[in-house]
DNA sequence: TCCCAGGCTTGGT
DNA sequence: ACCAAGCATGGG
């Protein structure tokens, strides 16, 4: 893996990394469904980039082949600091595919680590976890971020780039006095009540946010769920991707779809361990956007 | 018009 | 312990 950093015509700071390890997809990564903070966007003429907001600034992951990934408006001490663990390059999903396919060697798992190959689980911030999850229940993709935006355009802090501008997610403080009505009516219907009781016990040290990275995965989804709105499968996403909990295995729509359909006798995930949060991810992304499902 | 969406709470057995 | 209804909204 080599680093370097560069500066781009627009004078802008990037980071240039090459001869990765092992394959890294941007795209799918980006498109999966775990973040809902980026979207396509055509900055600088790579074939593939994804542009967003994460950890209070705006960032360009962009890509031509598998084993490069370009940050723009990142310095090496960002990507030290923020993008390396967000981007979990220091993880081996090479060794974590084999893993799987050690304990579960079947056809239909070889097919969805095979097509999901690439996707990494992004370790995105705990609290845009918690909120952005709470939204999603008996929600649709589209519509979650279309929420989660207005939210930040409204509460965050702004952030310009190129004559555009941006918006960080609102802290904690930032939503404090936020009522359930402010909630409802960015459209958030019934989880407006959740999102208020969330941001109440989180800013008034009910919940720490920090507690959970001590706990076993059934105490924290225990701890998570005296949250108003959190129930299993919420947490479970909450604990995957905002705290690296990677034995974490949230069942939703799709899922169930998939397990009733090649897991008749029900999926043992005991065997699989901390793969088994990044078998939901495979076995997500080939259920919802394979043509084969 | 009905169905579905990265479900949870509530109130009934 | 298990189960169904209800919940807001928008897109197909």
């Amino acid at each position: 893996m080599k680093i370097t950093e560069f500066k781009t015509r627009e004078g802008i700071n990037a980071v240039y990394i090459c001869d990765l390890d092992e394959p890294f997809s941007i795209f799918k990564s980006f498109d999966c469904g775990q973040c809902f903070r980026f979207d396509p966007v055509s900055h600088f003429g790579n074939k593939i980039e994804f542009g967003g907001v994460a950890f209070s600034k705006y960032v360009v992951f962009a890509q031509n082949c598998e084993k490069e990934i370009i940050i723009y408006n990142s310095t090496l001490d960002d990507y030290e600091k923020i993008w390396r663990a967000y981007l979990c390059l220091d993880d081996s999903y090479t060794k974590r595919n084999q893993t799987i396919l050690n304990s579960c060697n079947t056809d239909h798992m070889k097919k969805v680590i095979e097509y999901g190959n690439g996707i990494k689980i992004l370790r995105q911030d705990a609290w845009e976890c918690l909120i952005s999850f709470i939204i999603s229940q008996n929600n649709n993709i589209p519509r979650i971020k279309k929420i989660i935006s207005a939210i930040c355009e409204k509460y965050g802090e702004k952030i310009s780039f190129l004559d555009k501008e941006y918006h960080s997610f609102p802290t904690p403080e930032a939503l404090s006095s936020v009522s359930e009505s402010d909630f409802f009516a960015l459209k958030t219907g019934f989880r407006a009540k959740y999102l208020a009781n969330a941001v109440s016990l989180v800013s008034n040290g009910e919940i720490d946010l920090v507690a959970p990275n001590s706990l076993d995965l059934d105490s924290a989804i225990k701890y998570l769920s005296k949250i108003k709105g959190v129930g299993l499968k919420v947490a479970s996403c909450i604990l995957l991707f905002g705290y690296a909990k990677t034995e974490s295995f949230p069942i939703d729509v799709h899922i169930k779809r998939t397990l009733d359909t090649y897991f008749p006798d029900g999926i043992d995930l005991a065997p699989l361990g901390k793969e088994a949060g990044i078998v939901q991810q495979y076995l997500f992304y080939y259920e919802k956007y394979s043509q084969n499902s």
